[in-house]
DNA sequence: CTCGTATTCAACTCATCGGTTGACAAGACC
DNA sequence: GGTCTTGTCAACCGATGAGTTGAATACGAG
């Protein structure tokens, strides 16, 4: 799974993942401190950094032999711009269907869908599986 | 997995997901014409809008034996309220370091990541798997 | 050098995912 | 009533994910 995209998402769709951010959002930790709250082995935790840390969500530094964890926030960005951008398309979708359904009328022979189309702006294409 | 909020992350964690999302935000479809573009069967297309409507991102009416697919735009809020939630937080924590390390100079003996602690707001705590 | 602590690596299990093929249900069309 | 189209269901397969145990590495403290 190589786009960075999918990584994030796919990152954040485990709740122990998501509760791991909550928690780095507040404050840096170590790998243990991390594993503390959750009744799972060490190991499983730092599979999960991992996965957090190839999305780019974290990184690790070096402290003797320590990693304290940090978050980066930056990351995020990349998926609020993703969603952002087709939530207000299918919003501003939403305000105007008043006039789609009148192109509708005006053409009782094409079937739904077609008649809308066309003013489709197909990016992330070719990101198909 | 139950929660909601892993359902979304992880429906959009697909490439062809999140490319049907992108054109159902553009205009509602068919399963045909959703599976057209890409070189899967129709039965895997299929299973895909099943992720994307149990995740509540996507609903399906009934037109004879068509099933138009229509995005759900409201479910992306569940999302961005999250990240927006621990984007802040981290941000605001990057905002005051120097108070963090000044913090840090006053207690030299202290290891690091304890020190920034006890500010902590857990937030989606029990979710953990 | 040895010991304990923090972390990772390796190998394995089990469940889930994305895909397939094949059969089936529901309507429209003749 | 047949048949074509649209879509789903069921069973299967290979790959990946999340977890485990057990061993290895890296470093600081005696």
């Amino acid at each position: 799974m190589a786009d960075p995209l999918s990584r994030v998402f796919s990152a954040l769709a485990d709740p122990t993942r998501r509760d791991m951010v909550a928690r780095l959002a507040a404050a840096d930790a170590t790998v243990n401190e991390l594993a503390e709250p959750y009744d799972v082995t060490v190991q499983a935790v730092s599979k999960h950094l991992k996965v957090l840390e190839d999305a780019g969500l974290v990184s690790r530094s070096r402290d003797a032999q320590r990693r304290p964890v940090h978050l980066e926030a930056e990351v995020f960005d990349l998926m609020t711009k993703w969603i952002e951008r087709y939530r207000r398309q299918a919003e501003a979708r939403y305000q105007r269907l008043d006039a789609v359904l009148e192109e509708l009328k005006n053409r009782p022979t094409d079937r739904a869908g077609r008649a809308a189309r066309a003013d489709g702006d197909d990016a992330d294409k070719g990101a198909a599986s």
